[in-house]
RNA sequence: UGGGGCGUCGUCAAGCGGUAAGACACAAGACUUUGACUCUUGCAUUCGCAGGUUCGAAUCCUGCCGCCCCAGCCA
């Protein structure tokens, strides 16, 4: 392999390595700043991974859990709790660099008032209407608003005032005094502070009055000492504003704001307003639905932390709008679940199986590996009987070619058990298969022909009469498009949701070594795919296993020519 | 008709003037008590297009074309 290539760095870290270089920095202070309004999805993953990440590979490094909590009608306690338990699950650590942006109310407001004092800012009277009309349009330049020369004494008089609560919602904003005629909207006095009495989940009432975004930003970066503020694309407009904030404060530092592209995963939505969406309109169970791409959605479908950090890694850095394939974060969690899932037999779909020359009454403890690559993992006993269930698919009456499994007269081997033979199909009225009639080869235990007799097949089994029953939920993508941000004319997002991404399989019947599994622990049912129970609703006496991913399957290829 | 970005294989993504990395996907084959895993092999004469500079360009210049973001008192 290319262990001598030196794995070429994305342009973030490149910088950094300069940064380091010249002196500029010595150590990298990074931040994850998520908005406490929704569930974490894996889009914030990868900047998660990116942020954590970086801390973790420069030297004396760190990064901060900031919320981003500044608008408090949209912003609840819950979503605190869910995403530091989603960050943590992935496997980062704030250590002792938890904070908040409403943590800096009374600084932030201190530095509104030097801006008022430097003539930098201005009270504004104007309607959001009316804002938005002087605003002017992309094309368009805006018009300086009637307030805009204020005296920095009355300025001063209202903002205190605002802060007292004496003028009603909406009534007065503070603005930044910059360039109405800007190409750059985000320039044309953007708005600092609004009247908004809210109860912040943790101010209280204490204010009425909050800072917006593109001031507080900023100055908490800089009050934390970020060397490297990152964030997405759609925030490049903003970085002259968030210079020009830093610019006319004295601040302690002046963090250097760079841009990627976030992650668009194909057949699913990232976005917290879609997902919030799915949520409130009752089409997915809640945030935690495994079919939702949330971290604690794809979490609950049997996805690990180390699946997740190795495809954020896979994916790549850079400034390219991209959709990245849901194959490759199948091939992340199977290349993991592949070396680290224990291996069991389930029989989903059961079609009954008697071998009418096995004793009635006999069981025989089987062994079997728990893994096949893996010794270490050990062994466990699996019972057999003269009734076993096996998958339906796995027996054709008229099987295509290459078919390896069971037919009529057809000799398949029976995973860790024997080889047996179909001797007899039994029909109901309706002449569907409802049973088979086998012998098996006595000589054959454990799998093997002494006499070296190949079998083409081999199929996984249950003891009937040992079997344990199971719910088993078959995921599948959410959308049936794998934009569907990209909707046609009149219809939305939710115009392509899958109505077969999930599948609840009753009746499955699992081997008894899967009565009491754990949720969260990942077993590849062979020749399947990778489950788990169920972390809401199994129990035992009531397994409930979810498919985290197929196995490959080159059969449904070869069976589609 | 404004401002800011981006265009390299089906999907991500290296490359930054010296003659197209890698991964996923896909295809073919080997192995196999999971049609899994693993292994082997193949997979961009070409870098949005057109000119130009140069011995030499995906990389430099010019002009087009296409896509994304911005007009919240959201973040």
């Amino acid at each position: 392999m290319s262990s001598d290539a030196a794995p070429s760095r994305d342009f973030i870290r490149k910088i950094i390595d300069e940064d380091l270089a010249s002196g500029k920095h010595k150590e990298v202070v990074t931040r994850f700043p998520p908005e406490p309004n929704g569930y974490l999805h894996i889009g914030h993953a990868k900047s998660i991974c990116l942020n954590f990440g970086l801390a973790l590979e420069f030297p004396n490094s760190r990064c901060h859990m900031r919320f981003d909590d500044t608008n408090p009608s949209k912003e609840e306690e819950e979503y605190v709790q869910s995403i530091l338990a989603d960050v943590q699950w992935l496997g980062f650590d704030w250590g002792e660099h938890l904070y908040f942006a409403s943590d800096y109310f009374d600084q932030l407001y201190e530095y509104a008032e030097h801006l008022i004092q430097t003539g930098k800012a201005y009270v504004c009277d104007l309607t959001p209407d009316e804002i938005r009309e002087y605003r002017g349009t992309l094309t368009a330049p805006g018009k300086e608003s009637p307030y805009r020369d204020r005296t920095v004494e009355e300025n001063l008089d209202l903002f205190r005032r605002m802060r007292a609560g004496e003028f009603p919602d909406g009534s007065r904003v503070l603005r930044a005094k910059i360039d109405m005629a800007s190409g750059n909207i985000n320039l044309r006095d953007p708005v600092l502070y609004r009247i908004l009495r809210a109860s912040h989940h943790r101010t209280g009432d204490r204010w009425c009055l909050y800072p917006m975004y593109d001031y507080t930003h900023p100055i908490s970066d800089a009050l934390e000492g970020i060397t490297h503020s990152l964030c997405t694309l759609e925030f490049e407009d903003h970085r002259p504003l968030y210079d020009w904030t830093l610019d006319h404060l004295p601040v302690p530092c002046h963090p250097r704001q760079i841009e990627f592209a976030r992650l668009n995963l194909a057949y699913t939505v990232v976005s917290k307003r879609k997902l919030i969406k799915l949520v409130q309109h009752g089409h997915v169970s809640g945030w935690d639905d495994p079919r939702m791409p949330t971290i604690s959605g794809i979490r609950r479908r049997g996805y690990t932390p180390e699946a997740i950090r190795a495809f954020c890694e896979r994916i790549g850095l850079a400034k390219n709008d991209s959709i990245v394939d849901m194959a490759l974060l199948e091939y992340c969690i199977r290349e993991d679940l592949n070396e680290r899932a224990p291996r069991a037999m389930a029989v989903l779909q059961p079609l009954k199986v008697v071998i009418t020359n096995y004793p009635a009454g006999k069981t025989e403890e089987l062994t079997a590996q728990n893994h096949p690559q893996q010794p270490e993992m050990g062994q466990r006993t699996v019972p057999f009987s003269r009734e076993i269930y096996i998958e339906q698919d796995d027996f054709m009456e008229q099987p295509p070619k290459k078919f390896f499994r069971l037919a009529p007269g057809r000799e398949v081997r029976l995973r860790y058990a024997y080889f047996i033979k179909c001797e007899e199909v039994v029909k109901d009225a309706s002449g569907k298969v409802v049973e088979l009639c086998c012998t098996y080869d006595p000589a054959t235990i454990g799998g093997a022909a002494p006499d070296g007799r190949k079998v083409k097949g081999t199929i996984h089994w249950v003891s009937a009469a040992h079997a344990v029953a199971a719910e088993v939920r078959l995921y599948d993508r959410l959308f049936t498009k794998e934009n569907p941000d990209d909707a046609e004319e009149g219809k939305d997002f939710r115009d392509y949701l899958n109505p077969e991404s999930l599948i609840t399989l009753t009746g499955c019947m699992v081997e008894p070594s899967l009565a009491n599994s754990a949720p969260e622990q990942g077993y590849q049912f062979e020749r399947q795919g990778y489950f788990c129970a169920d972390r809401r609703d199994s129990r035992p006496g009531h397994l409930v296993f979810n498919r985290t991913v197929t196995l490959r399957d080159s059969w449904e290829k070869t069976k589609e020519k």
